[in-house]
DNA sequence: GTGAAACTCTGGATCGTTCCAAGCCATGGT
DNA sequence: ACCATGGCTTGGAACGATCCAGAGTTTCAC
């Protein structure tokens, strides 16, 4: 059009590669060049075009770079259902490094809603209107739904959790070994000197609940001592962790006990509170996923921590292979959490 | 183009308006038409083309349109900063009911992160290129950076937390009365029979702080209370919280204490812990934002809970005015909270 | 039956960017 | 002096949608 602006600083209509094409005394597609091939041009001429877009403060608008690139530097986050009344909020944190990752990356992240009850819902219309590149799934271990279907719809993602029902999914993915986390957890207390180390886990269907609790299973045989009447499951909400143990002190006195998340772990406090048993002093306890919860109750509790940070980095990392070669096909990635101890053992 | 899709359903390029409009023997203005002004068309026609969208699963191309609206349907969200050690999460709570009205109003949610130190970074970026079509700026009481901002930039906004700093600030906000929520809460423990009512709140040039003090110290002297020897300025952090606590309980032994956090409410119990002493028996504590923590510690804390879920709403509905009518100047939405009780009182 | 108004529908231009193929201009070997 | 070479730059076309002005069709009053 090349109507001058008065500024562009504060101008209603932001600058376009034309505007400073013409102030720079050159064509479109050198300007453009200037921001995505800059050793294209030459010396002088780069700087030019350079001074131009700083003085006009000149950013290339993205819809038209979507249009004609087919990339819209997005990542599409469907966000996790909230549970209110349980410990979990681990999310946050995973999130938040993943924001800041994909920035470095020079994605941003496209949060969306779908239908609780419906794992899929949400995926399809922005696929369709091909608002996002790819997408980030964190659910896994709800069943394979959601990698099933986007692997069929051909749309890229990546997975925070392992396939754990497809073991033949080509996707790139990151998940915690949590197994692993269950085992330094007990290792933990039975260097402190317990023997009785109880389980409060989840029930028997839970995929994540079964890992966890074979690594206790592990460590406990690996040091000898039995696991007979010491194992209980239920469901991950403080009542029913206060319930197990409740049932498990009464039955079989352990002196300490590990739990498959820190919403149990709350349970099982609330099960000290009532008989006034001192946490740490005449009970230890050591948590999962090390939340805000467990580290601010007092004394603090001994919980799993999982690298969601890291997480995040490596997620974001597979992201940018995948999106630079669309047939990548990563080995998944198994990160180690590390133990956090506090006052609760 | 003309080139006929296999089935448009699993194939690589999604269907274009063009497909859709030849298949249904139109023009690409009528497909357009029959999906953003559907009255336009005739009955027999819309259901035609209707047709033909549903058979290849057709989507309007965000970019495309964007492009040619000049609308991106994106709403900008800067990540707050994450404190970990302290026990408030309750962004998560809002920015979960922010992203789901959101969406029912058409909107997405662009989650971007900016450098901690810098309040400003990252939304100039996302103007420029037109990214988006508004923020939500969330962290007003850190001084009013942000909003004029913004505001010079004649960018469009709406924020959660009222214009502290500029009372002739245009934009439309929403924010809870939180020291209203003090009064309810000192008022709470007064009807529990308690008269040394202690207040722990942040330092004096804390805006927020010394909002919720105003309301401990107004339901007091309501009631003819002292307040003389009960109050306690400190940092937000679990530590400075159990300082406090240890300060107040030696030298004026009030039965009660409300807390400008359930942070500092955390730093209260841990001085409780350390002195044997047992919450909600001995000495009531009350805090504030009715966090994950405030709801799973045993016996749970009694907390001021914020009504984020209806401030985001709140907020979605600004957003929608402000994007019809650019002009749009709403008066600011004060909402009130409620108090959560639990077993700390 | 006729003209005008109302209703439907169409084709071309446009949003701001990148892709593409071709053009310009020095350089250098023959 | 000439043509090939390669580095830089250019104008036109395209991405997929909507805006705009106009063309075709129907409806209805006179």
């Amino acid at each position: 059009m090349a109507v001058p602006r008065s500024s562009g600083h504060i101008s209603a209509a932001p600058p376009t590669l034309a505007d400073v094409a013409e102030l720079a005394g050159v064509s479109r597609q050198t300007v453009s060049n200037a921001v995505n091939n800059p050793d294209l041009l030459r010396a002088d001429t780069l700087a030019r075009v350079q001074d131009a877009i700083d003085k006009l403060g000149y950013q290339p608008n993205r819809a038209a770079r979507s249009l004609r690139t087919r990339a819209s530097h997005l990542i599409g986050l469907r966000m996790p259902a909230l549970q209110e009344g349980t410990a979990n909020a681990m999310m946050d944190r995973f999130v938040h490094t993943f924001v800041e990752a994909a920035a470095e990356a020079g994605y941003h992240v496209l949060l969306f809603h779908g239908d609780p009850a419906d794992p899929l819902d949400g995926y399809d219309e922005l696929l369709r209107s091909t608002a996002v590149d790819a997408f980030v799934v964190t659910d896994t271990h709800l069943g394979g739904q959601q990698t099933t279907w986007l692997q069929s719809r051909r749309a890229r993602f990546v997975s925070f959790g392992r396939p754990w029902t497809q073991p033949d999914a080509k996707h790139p993915w990151v998940d915690v070994d949590l197994a692993y986390g269950a085992e330094i957890a007990t290792e933990h207390l039975i260097e402190r000197g317990h023997s009785k180390i109880a389980w409060i886990g989840w029930h028997k269907d839970s995929l994540l609940g079964e890992e966890r609790r074979s690594g206790w299973i592990h460590a406990m045989h690996t040091h000898g001592l039995s696991t007979t009447g010491l194992a209980s499951r239920t469901e991950d909400s403080i009542s029913s962790g206060k319930a197990a143990a409740d049932a498990i002190l009464d039955e079989t006195q352990p002196t300490a006990l590990v739990c498959a998340s820190d919403t149990l772990a709350m349970g099982v406090l609330h099960s000290l509170f009532e008989r006034r048993l001192r946490l740490g002093e005449d009970v230890a306890v050591v948590g999962f996923d090390d939340s805000q919860v467990a580290q601010t109750v007092p004394p603090g509790i001994t919980s799993v921590r999982p690298p969601l940070e890291e997480a995040a980095r490596e997620l974001v990392k597979a992201l940018e292979e995948l999106l630079a070669t669309p047939s990548y096909a990563a080995p998944g990635v198994m990160l180690k959490p590390a133990l956090t101890v506090r006052g609760s053992s």
